[in-house]
DNA sequence: CAGACTATTATTAGTTA
DNA sequence: TTAACTAATAATAGTCT
């Protein structure tokens, strides 16, 4: 000790100027800053820590590094103290933590919004499905006739013989009416007998349940055909 | 300066026995340890403002005293810097904060099951209607004889006519064998004439563009009804 | 209580390794 | 990077106002 201080001092270089004044202000070097952030934040832990223990209190320290990285320093735990003093400081919401609020009260405004959209077209669609609904059921109250002929009663049967030749009657006069205003030879050669129509082809109406009506195949429409008779309800 | 200096020297009595050095651990004086508790915790804020000003970076510190008083410094805000601290370090929620929280994302939560469930709904009835709509358009292209006989073609009217007749008979003979099997005063007093059956109504079917059928008021069933005629692809 | 003082200890800037 | 060293500065225990 004694020999390295007179080797220091022999060769009238002082190994370390020892600590120097700086001034409190940012620190220009990047390295030294590092450094110096280094100890002092040690330091200040110390220190902290150094308080908890003397006089039994409870610190938590939060740094933020130029870097943006954090350290922290917490005794018990960093947690629960920002727990206590946030529960005990609640009006005070600033910057970050306003935003993040309004995030994601945001959020939850738009969720009630959408919810409430939703739930509009639910009604609109439960709507117009009942509507649908009720017209089909209503069909099938007013227009009984639709059923197969065997399901239909005796006073039905009656009604539908009535209408039937009501109507073929009316069907005649029509055809012929428009026959009259439209005299052409196409209407003619279809008209006329043997005109290429096919009679009625097979139908099983009256013993097949689950046909809805009378199944015909004229070749005319090249598609097989259905009849049904209607009545019902004004 | 000097004079005290002398004066103390001379009365040979130093006024302080300067820093002694003190164990790390709890202080059990509590006036003592008050004072210490107040110039450590300044001179820990102080440290901490200087390496705030030096390094340039942002602290916070929160210090509970023994009375359970709450002391703070923060650099530039402590609740921002709090902020930025729970929000990186999410998982570490406790007490109180976290009930809040847990709440709230039940809340959340809540809701996103209720639009899940409500989009559900919406989309069975979307589909129903979609479902009875599609039936209902089905029959208008497939029943296209359901609309006024004023609409339908030369082509569509023949084969109207030739089906009714086809029917009409059918329906007879369906008649004739219905009463045979139901042999009963009740039929035989319907089915004959002047049986109260009243004629069939007016109907302008042919001419009237809005009627979907034909009118017709029969007396039996205390309404008017409807026939109409159809014939549709298979 | 809070400040001032002082003697001492603690911290740390700059350096070296 | 981090650590050790040194000398200077900074902090503070005990004391007094």
């Amino acid at each position: 000790m004694f020999c390295s201080r007179v080797w220091s001092m022999s060769k009238n270089k002082k190994s370390s100027l020892g600590r120097q004044k700086i001034p409190i202000e940012k620190i220009p070097k990047k390295s030294h800053l590092q450094v110096t952030f280094s100890k002092r934040r040690s330091g200040l832990f110390k220190k902290a820590s150094e308080l908890c223990t003397l006089c039994g209190v409870e610190i938590a320290i939060v740094v933020f590094s130029p870097a943006d990285k954090a350290f922290s320093f917490g005794h018990p735990e960093v947690e629960s103290l920002i727990d206590r003093y946030t529960t005990r400081n609640p009006p005070q919401e600033s910057s970050a933590h306003h935003l993040v609020e309004a995030h994601r009260n945001a959020n939850v405004r738009d969720l009630n919004m959408q919810l409430t959209q939703v739930f509009n077209h639910l009604e609109i669609e439960k709507k117009r499905g009942e509507d649908l609904d009720h017209v089909r059921k209503t069909r099938q109250r007013q227009f009984w006739w639709e059923n197969p002929v065997d399901d239909l009663g005796l006073d039905e049967l009656l009604q539908l013989k009535l209408s039937i030749e009501d109507l073929k009657k009316n069907t005649e006069k029509h055809a012929s009416k428009f026959m009259l205003e439209h005299p052409t030879n196409i209407s003619s050669s279809i008209i006329g007998p043997n005109s290429g129509l096919a009679p009625f082809g097979p139908y099983d109406a009256f013993h097949n349940k689950s046909a809805v009506g009378i199944n015909i195949a004229p070749t005319p429409f090249h598609h097989s055909h259905f009849v049904t008779f209607r009545t019902g309800y004004l």
